[in-house]
DNA sequence: AGGAAGTCAAGAGCACTGCTCTCTTTTGTT
DNA sequence: AACAAAAGAGAGCAGTGCTCTTGACTTCCT
């Protein structure tokens, strides 16, 4: 269970929880505890909520009554999925003083790849090929699904903003007109100081270190292709942090 | 299917196809064919042996005569989704001349993204979590699935021998042994010319490259955070090309 | 205190899946 | 025409998600 899960209070009022509500809440407590190891086990398409019943010692349609249906279940491991790599991301780059950037940019990655080969099915269900027929609700899943992204690019605005940043490496390269928008969209929501050039290299250093990390989880680089892939990684993150000024 | 799919000689004596060969090789070929449709429906960890039974006019229990299973069939679409991402990578590449290295590395990357986003659930197959209980069988998966990194990395070597490459932008950043090891075993087996730094770059461009049509194919991009993903695209090819000196 | 309302577990049932088995029909070859 | 191999049909097993009904229990309000 993620340490950001909050107990949700579905009664107006929330103020004195029932018995009966706490032990409501302790079985769909158990029931994501439960699909976690399945998850783990068997992967996500395979998610069983029969299965589940089983485990938790109950008739499969007893477990329809705390949630909804399969998606559902889903979506409770994915806002869980994304809090603890979340809470692991977070926790690294704290360790970290405030003004050391680059180092927070590695904490940050280094987070990123360790959560993800603990746990291979749940990295697997938040960034791998969308499960079929379910469509994962915004609603809930968007805040805790920006949580890593948006402490990066925020990391790198600090260090812009502290001066921090070197010269972008390689050629200048120009941002066209459409693709502008985007990014002032993107600044503005964020309140980022950062300029546009640098916006855009942000956005390639997110999706290199998840491409990075999600060839390694799934198996792209063959059986004994790479045997020192903690240096492979690492070296990675060096070039991705040159990318964007981060010395 | 894919052009280069050969049609397979079980038979030691492989001079005459006898009729009951031939026929036997369509059914395989429209099963094959079905099970890309539903692939790309329904997905692949819905891909149904009976449904294309069904399809096929044909009770369920007959495909198992053509195929021993599911997962071989699965097999049978992830070496067909290999070579035809393989022949789209190779028309692309193939359009410019030999010596516009720049050009070539833009047009791969392109045509991967292009295929990408025209079959998302093959792509997915080759590129997104592994399917549970699946286990690709590397004898028939090496060959296929490793033609674009072949052509990537000899296209940056090419570029080396020909003089063309730049000098690598952002701080020098040293290989460590245990990389070393693993890179030397890379170029030997290649026969690249390229030095080792220059080859993890290579790694952390092809890595990216799948990192972005990842996240595009997959949906991470939210919703209407990006509308000019061709611009961004384009735009982070050319980041990327600027990292290993391909100007 | 007692009844109404709400909650929960159990079980049957439907339609689907992968896969195996047996039996019958088709088909190519001799 | 006869025969053997190949292919199709169908039943069946164990599993799945999900719905519906039934009975038991708890909580709350009058």
């Amino acid at each position: 269970m993620s340490s950001t899960a909050k107990p949700q209070a579905p009664t107006p009022q929330a103020k004195a929880p029932t018995p009966r509500e706490r032990a409501r809440a302790r079985t769909i407590a158990d029931i994501v505890r439960i699909g976690r190891e399945h998850l783990a086990v068997h992967g996500a398409a395979a998610l069983s909520l029969r299965a589940v019943a089983r485990d938790l010692g109950v008739v499969s349609s007893a477990v329809y009554r705390y949630v909804e249906n399969r998606d559902e279940l889903l979506t409770l491991l994915l806002v869980d999925a994304y809090n603890e790599l979340g809470d692991a991301v977070d926790a690294a780059v704290d360790t970290l003083p405030e003004g050391d950037f680059a180092g927070r940019f590695h904490a940050l990655g280094h987070a990123v790849r360790n959560w993800a080969l603990r746990e291979p099915a749940c990295y697997a269900l938040l960034f791998g090929s969308p499960v079929p027929g379910y469509r994962a609700p915004g609603e809930r899943t968007i805040v805790p699904g920006t949580r890593v992204v948006y402490r990066l690019v925020r990391n790198v605005d600090a260090a812009h903003r502290a001066g921090a940043l070197a010269a972008p490496a390689g050629p200048a390269v120009v941002v066209p007109d459409k693709l502008a928008g985007d990014l002032a969209a993107i600044r503005s929501e964020l309140g980022l100081e950062v300029p546009e050039e640098l916006v855009t290299r942000g956005v390639l250093i997110w999706t290199s270190l998840f491409g990075a990390v999600s060839f390694e989880v799934f198996g792209q680089y063959g059986a004994g292709t790479f045997a020192a892939r903690d240096e492979l990684f690492a070296h990675q993150l060096g070039l991705l942090a040159g990318i964007i000024g981060l010395v």
